[in-house]
DNA sequence: GTCTATATGCCGATAGAC
DNA sequence: GTCTATCGGCATATAGAC
């Protein structure tokens, strides 16, 4: 998929993002980084959007790879959910740049890129959505809301915990706020 | 508050966010949008920054009258919340360009413009937080659920619907759509 | 694949005439 | 308050030697 200086370029920009913002994401700043000179990056990406795509790329290819597994899994409906939630969690405690990256489509203002993301999170949706109507279906969810809605809920209450982790500059610990409020979560959808 | 010019000069950057990007909002275009030259802003702001907080400004005076008004009002502790939610939806569609702005703090790299408008989303917290209590307090309002879960829950679907609506370059009626989830908003709180 | 040197262009901002 | 002219700086990207 990815040479070894790509995969490394591609992570010193999410160093970049995440401890500078993206405002400081030069080609200048990421040889800095690698130590390498900025001319020198030319020779693994065509530009400086290929490797915005290189992020897009490496996050479909991680959520991709677990939204998998948790699929296939023989976890419940509503356990499904949650270990798609908690994933979401832990991706972007392990990657803190991403939730840049991915809640600000209009940043990075290149069509393939914005493309790519919507695309993700189209998948996303439309697997969490199944879900959902599968537990409604086998009464596990209650059916008093629309699964639209109820993945809005899920989804809008999930980016705005992690938006506020952000802005905290990520001091309050994650993965402990994250399970409190799928247990409101829970508590909303389960018949 | 502001001077006429001011005032033209900060819609005609709201003007270009909503329509081109914040990638796209420098001096040289705002004076392109208004027919005069880039150096000639400098009259009216001391630098770009200074443009940057006028929004700002401008939102919290806006929003504030408004948040006032249905704060003061007679309305029952769930219409209140709903008032307020639903002025946000009529904020946004007068002015599209706050969608960006505002969900994106960490875009605009400037301590004054982010100090802003964390304080407002801070203030906007408190009086909904409020609301939400005395509402449980008084029997309408679930008490199952921590007033930071049904605030994160509300604002979470809310942005989401709204950064839906934006990335889908506002092809949605988002007064309908909102009003529909209010309704699931509603159901899931009521008492 | 890496380097240095450089092209080209836009950015924010200032000087000074009118 | 507006203009033209201009500055320094930094951005992306390329050329060509090693």
């Amino acid at each position: 998929m990815f040479t070894e200086r790509q995969n490394e370029i591609i992570n010193a920009a999410l160093d970049i993002i995440s401890s500078e913002g993206i405002g400081s994401l030069t080609v200048k700043n990421i040889g800095k980084k690698l130590n390498i000179s900025d001319a020198a990056l030319y020779k693994h990406f065509k530009n400086k959007n290929q490797i915005f795509l290189g992020i897009a790329k490496m996050f479909e290819n991680e959520s991709n790879r677990v939204l998998k597994d948790i699929i296939n899994s023989d976890l419940n409906c509503i356990y499904k959910i949650k270990a798609f939630y908690m994933n979401r969690i832990k991706g972007f405690l392990k990657n803190k740049s991403t939730t840049i990256v991915l809640f600000s489509e209009e940043i990075i203002n290149d069509k393939k890129f914005t493309e790519k993301i919507s695309a993700i999170m189209k998948n996303h949706k439309k697997i969490l959505m199944e879900e959902i109507k599968r537990g409604q279906k086998n009464n596990k969810i209650k059916d008093d809301y629309s699964p639209e809605h109820i993945f809005t809920i899920i989804m809008g209450a999930l980016r705005l915990l992690v938006q506020k982790w952000r802005l905290s500059k990520f001091k309050f610990n994650l993965i402990k706020k994250g399970e409190e409020l799928w247990e409101t979560l829970e508590k909303i959808i389960k018949k």
